[in-house]
DNA sequence: CTATTGTAATGTGTTGACAATAGACCATTC
DNA sequence: GAATGGTCTATTGTCAACACATTACAATAG
């Protein structure tokens, strides 16, 4: 092979959605925030249909609200209640993450890890955190996918973007790595018992 | 109030994604099935525009695999230990919703649901097992509407699709109305711990 | 005969124009 | 003055045509 990094082609759609994730969490739009679709549009200089693909994408996850003809606007925080549920959800599906691939990971699957962790650093000390919380994201969107596929990822997906609505503070900064070390750390050792007690640590 | 019935109005896309739900659960597209746009768009006499739409909502909610510039297909049925994995996930979605409507349910919400449970037996009757299914599924909507709105709705979904196109066949009749009248019934004499073992009996 | 490359056909991605709807604003009425 | 009704505008929903990617098949070279 050539080069070990394969360069991820995004479509069209993900790109936009992406960058309106982005403009979500890192309170640039926040809720209640109405979306023009022809504003949009103009924007990324494209018609209104791949913006409206990515409206539903979006409102799918729960980042966006939509109703019949009035358009949509970006969603409001969660009731304490739903967001004990979410974090308990989540907090099940990294479990079973973990277990899965404990003992599985193989060395490259661990250097890419650390990797991720790098990045994270890196943008810490650039004090750049809208890129801070989506390497986070990341890191563990990395572990559910080499765990559960595209498919697992699909259904994990919408509980973190929720709570990144609900908390857009960021943990102190030694913190943040420290968390995500550990977890990599247990993997390491294939501690199984120690990882689940980390990523659970980690999800609050 | 004229009616205590609301009627309720549902877009054309909530209308072809009810339609393309059955068709998928009721085995009449079975997995790796293709979707041709066109196709639909002429079947229910429409442009491609809200096919679209619905494509892209059916495979967020995990019933559809689409890739880029290559269409969409019905999805293939979960590898065992994430099927467990999206049962244990919807276990806590209906135990939650189930803790939190017990003794908040109103003469009318009750007498709703004794309406659909009374159309569950009906559909037995008649042995139209794809609206069974249907019913069977709207029953706990019901609950997991009245516990948490559409938001809770939404990232429940999913979870019963996947399981529909798991298993198919459907239990016996008896025990599966009896299984909801459980539910019910627990929940009518307010009795939480009850209500949640039925739910959880019932979810498999 | 096999493997590779070029080509046609099918189907998806995108676009701009048109139709329908919701919300705002103003006039009218009681 | 508050409430009702009717326009008007901005925005969303829908459509048909076009641009592009993918697949399958046929032609060619080795």
């Amino acid at each position: 092979m050539a080069g070990n990094r394969a360069t991820k082609i995004l479509s069209v759609k993900d790109q936009i959605a992406e960058q309106l994730r982005s403009d979500i969490i890192s309170g640039e739009m926040p809720p209640q925030t109405k979306l023009n679709e022809k504003e949009l549009a103009e924007r990324f200089g494209l018609s209104r249909g791949p913006i409206r693909d990515v409206i539903l994408q979006l409102t799918k996850e729960g980042l966006l609200i939509s109703r019949n003809n009035c358009g949509a606007s970006v969603n409001s925080v969660l009731e304490p209640k739903l967001q004990r549920l979410m974090i308990k959800l989540r907090r099940s599906i990294e479990e079973y993450a973990i277990t899965e691939l404990n003992g599985n990971l193989t060395d490259q699957n661990i250097a890419e890890l650390e990797g991720i962790l790098a990045s994270l650093e890196d943008a810490l000390d650039r004090e750049d955190y809208t890129e801070v919380t989506k390497i986070d994201i990341s890191f563990h969107q990395y572990l559910i996918y080499q765990a559960g596929g595209e498919e697992l990822v699909n259904i994990w997906y919408p509980y973190v973007m929720r709570m990144r609505l609900n908390y857009k503070r960021i943990t102190s900064s030694s913190e943040c790595v420290n968390e995500h070390r550990a977890i990599l750390e247990a993997l390491k050792a294939q501690d199984s018992a120690a990882a689940v007690k980390a990523v659970k640590h980690n999800i609050k």
